[in-house]
DNA sequence: GGTGTGACAATGG
DNA sequence: GCCATTGCCACAC
C-alpha cells in the first residue's frame, strides 16, 4: 500500500506552486526561482514556469500573471491567449508594465520565502 | 530507463 | 543595462 499511496498525487509538485501563487498579495509581483527556492527545488525554476503552463489544466484560477522572470520580463506572456492579455492584468492592479518588462520589480518583488 | 524539452537563474563580456 | 552561454531539475514520450 505505501508504494501505491503516491500515486494519488504526481502533480505534488505543481500543486505546490499553484498554492504559492495564490498567495501572491494583489498589486505584486513575485519571480519563478523565488517559487523555486520557496519549494525547495531553487534549481528548478524552469519547473515553476512550466507548471504554470499546465496552470490550464486546473479547474481553480491562477494568477500566473504575476509571475515573471527574474529579469521582470513577461516571458510567459504568450501563454494567456493573446499576447497582451497579462500585461493587461498587471496594468489593471497598478503594475506599470514598459516593454514587456516590470518597472520597479525590485519594489513591487514578493519573496514567498520572507512574507510568508 | 534514456532522451528531449521547458513561462528560468547565474555568470561573464 | 543588454546579449550569449551553461547548468539545472522535473515531466512526457
Amino acid at each position: 500500500m505505501p508504494k501505491s499511496l503516491k500515486q494519488s498525487k504526481p502533480d505534488d509538485f505543481f500543486e505546490q506552486v499553484y498554492e504559492v501563487t495564490r498567495k501572491i498579495p494583489y498589486g505584486r509581483v513575485t519571480s519563478y526561482g523565488a517559487i523555486a527556492r520557496f519549494l525547495g527545488t531553487a534549481r528548478s525554476a524552469r519547473m515553476v514556469g512550466w507548471a504554470l503552463n499546465a496552470c490550464h489544466s486546473r479547474p481553480l484560477h491562477v494568477p500566473a500573471h504575476r509571475v515573471v522572470n527574474r529579469q521582470g520580463l513577461l516571458t510567459g506572456k504568450m501563454h494567456f491567449g493573446t499576447p497582451t492579455a497579462m500585461q493587461q492584468l498587471l496594468e489593471n492592479e497598478g503594475i506599470r508594465v514598459m516593454n514587456d518588462r516590470v518597472v520597479n520589480f525590485r519594489k513591487l518583488f514578493w519573496d514567498p520565502c520572507k512574507e510568508l
